[in-house]
DNA sequence: AAGCTTTGACTTTTT
DNA sequence: GTCAAAGCTT
């Protein structure tokens, strides 16, 4: 490995002897580069090997990077390297612990969607449908208490409705215990609990791992940052990186002040900072920094550029949505008459049912495009039937698994069967397979048929690999055959391809030759190792069922299959995280929509929009606009709006704008009447001459940008109109009291 | 138990 | 406007 590729700063990040750092990289500063070439570093200086190394980071993707960075630079056997996601290497603690943590040997992780289901199944069962918490809520609620590491028996009961959330998510954690289920946030939990109740083994860890490296520090929650700190002994040396001016996940836990809480506590102003940038030109970064510097509290960074100004920010500004997507296609067009590829180009978005109206005009243009989100390979409806089959052969307990699988195909197994079922499990606090013994009625043939299949299978998963279980999975019990008759060759197509990812996965953990139900006791007789013996020894003692099972709910795999053409990249900006483009459109940059509305109310969320923002211009390498619309429509209403704060705090000097010059269109414009997708489109046809940024409304006319003087909130400023006629709100911001919507109807105004 | 109609939510999301 | 899920009908 070779030092002498890397800047001043990142030289001194990676070859710190500082027990505890922190390093400040800013985006595109090389932060992969420094994260893997210290771990390269320590290893090739010979401070440490490889099994004294604990790398973790929040996506499967990140760690891989760095694995493939770091055995790029040495030549070496990582065996011992612990590197994954927070929750892959809780998983692996649980795994090697399970007693000490008081697991059953067969746990299973369940993804947010089984838990979810499970969740409603417990409101049902327990009668709570008045409740005033949707299971949508309550599962918000309880996953937000286990960020905190509070269970369900530590919640301070004040009210009556605490009362009922306590109450429920003991029920839920009762139930999830039966099953053999952990959750995400069960996982870290878990694990933490393991650390700080066994001196044995938070010992052997903290001894253990003389060097920790922590990726995107600023999405740690609370959780993951108390995990860090059972994992710190006295020789133990972290080594945390992140950007505070990228963090975007306030919403799902992730706590900014980490940061400066792992500063005072360890690194104590040990505080590099990586502000050179490789990626963007001079104006793209003038626009970050001179955007940023609007918010307060900052850790404090200013990237810079030895590249060049390169080309201003395009501001455009157009009368709705439509006009501005098709501005984009246009651009695009001629971005790849210059030569750029398509693959080249990103168009980022707030929200996701912004993407619609854009895919639609590069339907029309002919322009091959790539949407990112949406559904997951094994969160598929036909992968998850059969991940349920497997999830019975390793526990037939596992009662969500069991309902999943039980009229799928259809066995003539209905509601009413299943609520008895139910009646049984209570009364006598069994699984739902072995409740069938109890019941009595039509379907109980069925039901025994069906436990039969399970039973039947966990004899041949004795015998049979991996590969081979899935596809007699498969065929045994009659889903192949199910979507054969339906005719969803999409989905037999995906179930194939489940073969070749087991395939694959065996391959990768060389098992492909042991059964994939071999009593684990077996394995361990190969496998096992206690805390006491060679750590080059370790393997997860599980099977390879298991070992998939898990694989498949920590790494949900891709969205889509990679297309062959290139085509343009759309997205959240969420999920361009990370990523970068040559070309950037940043589009629908108004007030309402980016800040989003709902973060509109307190300045914290008002900066965590800032910051998504300044992901966003910083995706771009060498050009980038921000487009904006006067109105859009949205959830069925033409919604008007002003440009966003944001445009204005980009700094003059480094953007050029480009405002509406064209009349307002006929009402053919756009007109569409070919189908963009299978499921054939109606576009809706609302240009009509009404479509202009201004209210008129008992004689009163109301337009965008206008000053008002309310009864009761006093001086404002219209910033949105929403609707026609009677109905009709405005969005106002008032000098004293932020901002209201107000029905114009029914306001007093003076 | 399947097929239809109505209702309600709707920012961002990895593990 | 769109989607999924719940509710109702056959």
């Amino acid at each position: 490995m070779n030092l002498d590729d890397l800047n001043n700063a990142q030289r001194k990040a990676v070859t710190t002897d500082n027990s505890h750092s922190l390093v400040l990289a800013g985006a595109g500063s090389g932060k992969t580069k420094v994260l893997s070439s210290r771990i390269a570093w320590l290893i090739n200086t010979g401070q440490a090997s490889f099994n004294e190394v604990l790398a973790v980071t929040f996506t499967n993707k990140a760690a891989r990077e760095m694995v493939s960075r770091i055995s790029m630079m040495l030549d070496r056997d990582m065996k011992g390297f612990w590197i994954g996601t927070f929750h892959g290497l809780c998983h692996k603690m649980l795994r090697l612990n399970w007693r000490e943590a008081n697991l059953i040997q067969n746990f299973q992780i369940i993804d947010m969607s089984d838990q979810l289901s499970l969740i409603k199944r417990l409101m049902k069962s327990a009668n709570v449908n008045e409740s005033k918490y949707s299971a949508r809520d309550l599962q918000k609620i309880i996953n937000s208490y286990k960020e905190k590491g509070l269970r369900s028996n530590e919640i301070d009961v004040y009210d009556s409705y605490n009362k009922y959330i306590a109450e429920f998510y003991h029920l839920y954690e009762h139930q999830c215990i039966r099953d053999g289920l952990l959750d995400f946030a069960e996982l870290l939990l878990k694990s933490y609990d393991l650390l700080k109740n066994n001196q044995t083994i938070r010992n052997y860890y903290q001894e253990r791992f003389k060097y920790i490296l922590v990726d995107e520090f600023q999405d740690t929650n609370s959780l993951q940052y108390g995990w860090l700190r059972l994992l710190i002994g006295n020789s133990t040396s972290v080594f945390a990186v992140g950007d505070d001016d990228q963090s975007i996940y306030a919403f799902r836990g992730a706590n900014i002040d980490n940061m400066s809480l792992f500063d005072k506590e360890y690194a104590k102003g040990n505080i590099v900072r990586l502000e050179q940038n490789y990626r963007s030109m001079g104006h793209i970064l003038g626009a970050a920094n001179s955007l940023i510097r609007y918010n307060n509290g900052r850790l404090g960074k200013k990237l810079w550029t030895q590249e060049g100004d390169g080309e201003k920010v395009l501001i455009v500004e157009k009368h709705n949505d439509l006009l501005e997507s098709q501005w984009i296609v246009d651009e695009i067009k001629n971005i790849v008459k210059n030569g750029i590829k398509q693959d080249d180009i990103a168009v980022l978005y707030r929200s996701n049912a912004q993407s619609r109206v854009l895919e639609h005009a590069l339907f029309l243009s002919g322009i091959s495009y790539k949407v990112y989100g949406g559904l997951r390979f094994f969160e598929r409806q036909e992968i998850k039937n059969v991940l349920a089959y497997l999830r019975l052969i390793v526990n037939r307990n596992d009662d969500s698994a069991w309902l999943r699988s039980v009229n799928f195909p259809i066995r003539g197994i209905g509601t009413r069967t299943i609520e008895s079922l139910f009646e049984i499990t209570k009364n006598k606090n069994i699984s739902l397979y072995d409740a069938v013994a109890y019941h009595s009625g039509r379907s109980k043939n069925n039901l025994l048929m069906f436990n039969n299949i399970i039973s039947t299978l966990e004899e041949s998963s004795r015998k049979l690999t991996l590969v081979q279980l899935i596809e007699h999975v498969l065929e045994f019990t009659g889903i192949n055959a199910f979507y054969k008759n339906e005719e969803e060759t999409d989905r037999l197509d995906n179930l194939k391809e489940l073969v070749t990812a087991a395939t694959i996965f065996s391959g990768e953990n060389n098992f492909s030759e042991i059964p994939a139900s071999l009593l684990i006791d077996d394995l361990k007789e190969n496998l096992d190792v206690s805390l006491n013996n060679n750590i080059y020894l370790e393997q997860e003692k599980i099977t390879p069922l298991l070992s998939f099972l898990s694989h498949a709910s920590l790494e949900a795999g891709d969205n889509q299959s990679e297309s062959e053409q290139s085509s343009v990249q759309l997205m959240t900006v969420h999920a361009a995280k990370g990523l970068e483009f040559k070309v950037v459109f940043i589009t629908g940059v108004e007030e309402g929509l980016f800040p989003h509305e709902n973060s509109m109310s307190d300045n914290s969320s008002i900066e965590e929009e800032r910051r998504l923002m300044y992901v966003a211009i910083t995706r771009a390498r060498k050009k980038l606009y921000i487009t904006m619309a006067n109105s859009r429509m949205l959830r069925g209403q033409v919604r008007y709006s002003v440009k966003s704060r944001f445009i204005s705090e980009v700094g003059e000097g480094n953007v050029i704008f480009v405002k509406n010059k064209e009349q307002i269109l006929p009402n053919n414009y756009l007109k569409s009447n070919s189908r963009f997708t299978s499921n054939s489109h109606q576009q809706s046809n609302k240009l009509s001459s009404g479509n202009t940024n201004f209210v008129d409304i008992n004689g009163k006319k109301f337009v965008i940008g206008q000053n008002v003087k309310h009864k009761k909130f006093g001086d404002g400023t219209i910033i949105k109109l929403i609707g026609h006629g009677e109905e009709s709100q405005a969005q106002i911001s008032f000098n004293n009291c932020g901002i209201k919507t107000i029905m114009l109807g029914i306001a007093r105004f003076e």
